[in-house]
DNA sequence: GCATGATCATGC
DNA sequence: GCATGATCATGC
């Protein structure tokens, strides 16, 4: 039963749209404004709370602090709502701000998975229906050089999925209550899904004894986890829905009884496929693209996608921003041999000598993006038509090893100073390290302070015919 | 012929 | 004014 410490309570906590008038007044406030308007704790008990925020090896939700010192309420068992009168559940969550736009920090956790009795659950039976229809999302900008209790609260609104995600999320739920039905619960990964996924939890809070459980159909270990929203997800639900920028989105599919037959992929390659050979310099002449610009055949692909289906070519494919489906062109000569590397965005020198690997943009890039590849190919008369379409994902092995040991490799090098010696497209089986700038004297500054030309990761032009040979996922 | 270094047009 | 998604230009 859920304990209340107020009598009585500040707000009405049987209707959501009154317990969201309540929430909003959190807005401009600190996590520390809260805790020291706390009545019912002890200077003691306050501080004791402090240092345990504001220490920086630990990552502790707010969400606790919120629901006793703001709410007053504290619950004992969690599979109850957190204001169960009026179905609503509180998620505190960070999120980035770097002046162009506005990101998610984390995934939002749901409901924990347990493994031993939720695999012959169907979607509808599960925790993320019931107890997650509708979410009081509290987000709090996050700063790297600021003290935890710090941050300040932004954004505060209620949000319940939209109708159309559903059956994503639903697919997604299906992907990772099949895999825990093979035996395979200590696979699962964020790359299975799109919008949901299963992730490790109490990694670094809890005692080792308690991130490790059992699964009902194999012998090996698994990792604790919990459904969660992958962080695309969470970017598209601060942007649209609750700071309403001034975007258009659009659904692919505004069918839904579509999804509930086919996926998303499925439904985009049948449709693209039907646009195969078609050359993809009169596209440019009939869409009005610059055939001087160096990106005309991406600025191509997102226009005729778009027209395909029936998008404008300003406006947002609302499933490919919460997926965080890129569109990425590659054009195969006529031995088939891509025409050029494939280039990501530039590294900074000196925040790339401080990421471990999996906090690395390197390692977010490949675990939260996934490709839409459009391949054109030059036939025998020199014309380049549309070859195909395929959704690609990084092969997980080949981020476990060969990416990470190169990626450390680079790292070394930028260390010790040799910062215009990066791994060669010869040196490296799947990426090599080049310039990415406007001009060579467009730089970075360097851990000796001096500067270099800015530079990225290139996937090597032979990796990515291997990865198309492959014929994607 | 290809790997490497240099740079372009665009859009926010 | 710079990040982006690439292609272009060169030198071995």
């Amino acid at each position: 039963m859920t304990k209340y410490l107020v009598n009585p309570l500040p707000y009405d906590n049987s209707n959501p749209n009154l317990i969201l008038d309540y929430a909003k007044k959190l807005k401009g406030k600190t996590f520390e404004d809260i805790l020291s308007a706390d009545p019912n704790l002890t200077e003691d008990e306050k501080d004791r709370i402090r240092t345990k925020y504001n220490n920086p090896k630990y990552k502790w939700s707010f969400w606790n602090l919120i629901e006793e010192s703001y709410f007053f309420y504290k619950k004992n068992n969690d599979s109850e709502a957190d204001f169960p009168e009026a179905w609503v559940e509180l998620k505190v969550s960070p999120y980035f701000d770097n002046e162009w736009k506005i990101r998610g920090k984390e995934r939002i956790s749901l409901t924990m998975i347990n493994f031993n009795a939720d695999y012959n659950k169907t979607f509808e039976e599960s925790h993320i229906y019931d107890k997650c229809s509708l979410l009081l999302l509290i987000f709090y900008l996050y700063k790297k050089e600021q003290k935890k209790m710090d941050y300040i609260m932004n954004y505060i609104d209620l949000f319940q999925f939209p109708e159309e995600d559903f059956e994503i999320l639903k697919s997604d739920y299906n992907i990772i209550i099949e895999k825990i039905k093979r035996g395979e619960a200590h696979l699962l990964s964020e790359w299975d899904t799109k919008y949901l996924w299963a992730c490790r939890k109490w990694q670094k809070t809890k005692k080792w004894t308690t991130t490790i459980t059992t699964q009902p159909f194999s012998n090996e270990p698994a990792k604790t986890r919990a459904f969660c929203l992958k962080v695309p997800y969470v970017t598209s639900i601060l942007n649209r829905y609750i700071i309403n920028n001034k975007h258009t989105y659009w659904n692919i599919i505004k069918d839904l009884d579509i999804l509930k037959k086919t996926t998303l992929e499925e439904y985009v390659l049948s449709k693209l496929k039907l646009h195969y050979w078609e050359d993809a310099d009169e596209l440019l002449l009939k869409y009005w693209i610059n055939p001087k610009r160096k990106d005309r055949y991406a600025a191509l692909a997102n226009i005729w996608i778009r027209d395909i289906f029936n998008i404008n070519k300003e406006d947002i494919i609302d499933e490919f921003e919460k997926a965080n489906i890129e569109v990425k062109t590659v054009r195969l000569d006529s031995k088939w041999k891509p025409c050029e590397a494939m280039s990501f965005p530039a590294f900074k020198y000196l925040e790339i000598i401080d990421q471990k690997f999996e906090e690395s943009d390197l390692y977010d890039l490949f675990a939260n993006q996934k490709f839409l590849l459009i391949v054109y190919k030059y036939d025998d008369t020199k014309n380049l038509k549309f070859e195909k379409a395929m959704f690609w994902n990084i092969p997980i092995l080949d981020i476990e090893w060969p990416i990470k040991d190169f990626r450390e490799e680079t790292v070394k090098r930028i260390k010790s100073g040799k910062y215009n010696n990066l791994p060669k497209e010869s040196e490296n089986m799947i990426m090599h390290v080049r310039p990415h700038a406007w001009k060579s004297s467009d730089t970075f500054t360097t851990p000796d302070w001096k500067s270099a030309t800015k530079k990225c990761f290139w996937f090597n032009k032979s990796y990515i015919q291997e990865q198309i040979e492959k014929g994607g996922n």
